[in-house]
RNA sequence: CGGGGUGUAGCGCAGCCUGGUAGCGCAACUGCUUUGGGAGCAGUAGGUCACAGGUUCAAAUCCUGUCACCCCGACCA
């Protein structure tokens, strides 16, 4: 491809509302372009880069057996009530409704449309296990799409869902697409991890995602360096450390009245904050006698919301009790609230049962009570697993301490379960010649999002440095003054002549710009292999070459063609 | 949806307070010069100042409403 023949409309400066790199990247190199809030035309240059992410996430889930197909991205309403979803899904269903005042969805997942279709399809436990995927565009409305394709409310995913007549077989085959998954990333040079997952709203018990690692990824995840524990913070299992030492102090009231959180406190105090407990009032369940149940930390951990929500007691979505409401039943702020004497359910975290002679409010405004026990100045509540994991925690499965890093989420696979072939009634014949729902998983990844994670991953103040599986070019040839010299242009020719000819897709700047203009463009869009072809260089029967992100160096003419197809097999 | 902010040329912004011919930089187009790190000079083109109403002799500017977009929170590939 020459320059003067492609749509290369690049940006120096940086658009003002793009706040991670690869939103501006994208933008600066004329990948994408805004049509509305989360919704993104893909440019000739950027939609050469998402193909060759589906090309490999294509080639990997055929290698593994997978068939793909093509469902409808309007679905419906009769199949989404059918599963509940209809209500469920929430607003982010984009809900429209045809002339006939029939309703629909535009499609943010498939699991009816793929069940409806097994339903129809699969008969026979002979025709199982199979797995079905396609590579299409979905539309969430999400509350708020930010940083491009990135969180973009239409972006582009594989979904793959498989069909099992045992748990056993369905377990086999989650491994099989765990591996598929870390191959497909690895293909694509990015530094990735797989941690075990929440399942969220698609539902069912074993979930991993897979993350590209990236410092302004949106994740939390827990690690242990060396070991196979990786987690991420929503669901990794926080684990009590240490025991329950004897009370040593009397409990005492103190006044308190410039304390208001944990952090006032400790100041003002001497108190150190692991000595602490703050106390956090949330909406109960209907379950739950009380309208509001309290829920324990150690001062410097967090509420985990995840397991706090799955709490039968708590009510889901976990809802914060206002200060209004707080006041009402405890009849004190929401800076003087503990254990003893609290008049409403409470839940304490593991490490919080562990504690002794700790200090918590009062429940009487501008007190606090300093050296509490539990069992002796208070019952100790229900016990569970509540907060965040920190740095330093013990991992659960024993394999060290835990490190915290970012990671951006690009793929994520379910078991689960029969969910949707019971509520959407799919059955096959098992080999008693008895009705069974097939068991199934399920498995996405946001091919769109993988582009934004790889730049977020692989880029420098110059631009994108493309990992060689996703570049748009293989090559870029920059002649210096080629329309002034003719052995320029004709070896710049010759090149890329006998480069095509050797398979790699090369882009050759034929547009007579300046040199600055040149190597700048080459770097923003992140070319992996430059070559500058000028007079000085031939004078010597040499060319530059530049590997984006590498060493330059002079390459013999008559070596370059040999250099690069080696560089690039 | 709650809280904050912004809408002026393709992009980045000034002008608004104090009403009076709509401006700057980048990008684009033409010509000449220049050519190993985003060139120089000269010229050209491009705007219902988000939209609707109001105040006024006169509105980008003041008032009211609407819409869009962005940022902070809960959701997710």
């Amino acid at each position: 491809m020459k320059t003067s023949q492609f749509h290369l409309v690049t940006q120096r400066e940086v658009p003002n509302d793009a706040e991670i790199a690869s939103h501006q990247l994208m933008l600066r190199t004329g990948m994408i372009r805004k049509l509305t809030s989360g919704i993104y035309t893909w440019t000739p240059l950027g939609l050469k880069v998402l193909r060759k992410v589906e090309q490999v996430v294509r080639e990997e889930m055929d290698a593994a057996g997978c068939l793909e197909m093509l469902m409808p991205s309007v679905q419906p309403s009769e199949l989404w009530q059918e599963t509940g979803r209809w209500e469920d899904f929430g607003a982010q269903l984009l809900k429209m409704t045809d002339r006939a005042g029939r309703e629909f969805a535009f499609g943010p997942t498939h699991e009816e449309v793929i069940t409806e279709f097994a339903r129809g399809e699969l008969r026979s436990y002979k025709q199982l296990p199979v797995c079905f995927y396609q590579i299409q565009t979905k539309f969430r409305d999400e509350i708020r799409p930010r940083f491009g394709v990135m969180r973009a409310r239409e972006f582009l995913m594989k979904d793959g869902y498989s069909f099992h007549i045992s748990e056993d077989c369905l377990g086999r085959f989650y491994q099989v697409m765990f591996d598929t998954y870390s191959r497909i990333f690895e293909r694509l040079g990015l530094k990735f991890k797989a941690v075990t997952a929440d399942s969220g709203a698609i539902g069912g018990a074993v979930s991993h995602e897979f993350h590209v690692l990236a410092d302004s990824g949106e994740d939390l995840l827990a690690h242990v360096p060396g070991s196979s524990y990786a987690a991420n913070v929503e669901q990794a299992e926080a684990v009590a450390q240490g025991e329950r030492a004897a009370p040593t102090e009397a409990m005492r009231l103190v006044d308190t009245p410039n304390a208001h959180t944990i952090a006032e406190l400790v100041e003002q105090h001497n108190l150190p904050i692991e000595k602490t407990v703050k106390t956090l009032i949330v909406a109960a369940s209907e379950d739950c006698e009380a309208d509001f149940i309290a829920l324990l930390v150690r001062g410097d951990h967090e509420l985990n919301a995840v397991k706090a929500e799955k709490l039968p007691q708590v009510a889901s979505p976990l809802r914060m009790a206002t200060e209004e409401e707080i006041r009402k039943t405890i009849g004190a702020g929401p800076g003087s609230l503990g254990p003893v004497e609290l008049p409403i359910p409470a839940i304490v975290d593991r490490q919080v049962a562990l504690m002794s002679d700790f200090g918590a409010g009062a429940n009487v405004d501008h007190k606090h009570y300093f050296g509490i026990n539990w069992e002796r100045d208070a019952a100790l509540p229900e016990v569970a697993d509540i907060r965040n994991v920190v740095a330093g925690d013990a991992a659960a499965d024993g394999s060290g301490n835990i490190e915290l890093i970012r990671g951006i989420e690009v793929g994520h696979i379910f078991q689960l379960g029969t969910k949707y072939s019971q509520s959407m009634n799919a059955v096959v014949m098992d080999e008693n010649g008895r009705a069974q729902h097939p068991t199934m998983g399920c498995y996405g990844i946001g091919v769109s999002r993988i582009v934004a994670a790889a730049i977020e991953q692989n880029h420098d103040d110059n631009g994108i440095i493309w990992p060689e599986p996703m570049t748009p070019f293989d090559v870029a040839i920059l002649p210096l003054n080629g329309h002034k010299s003719h052995r320029v242009r004709e070896l710049a020719e010759r090149f890329y002549r006998e480069l095509r000819t050797a398979g790699l897709d090369v882009l050759m700047d034929d547009r007579n710009q300046r040199p600055g203009v040149m190597f700048a463009d080459a770097e923003l869009i992140g070319i992996p292999h430059v070559l500058v072809v000028g007079d000085r260089g031939l004078d010597n029967g040499v060319v530059e070459y530049r590997r984006r992100g590498g060493e330059n160096s002079e390459l013999p003419i008559e070596q370059v063609r040999e250099f690069l197809t080696g560089q690039l097999s």
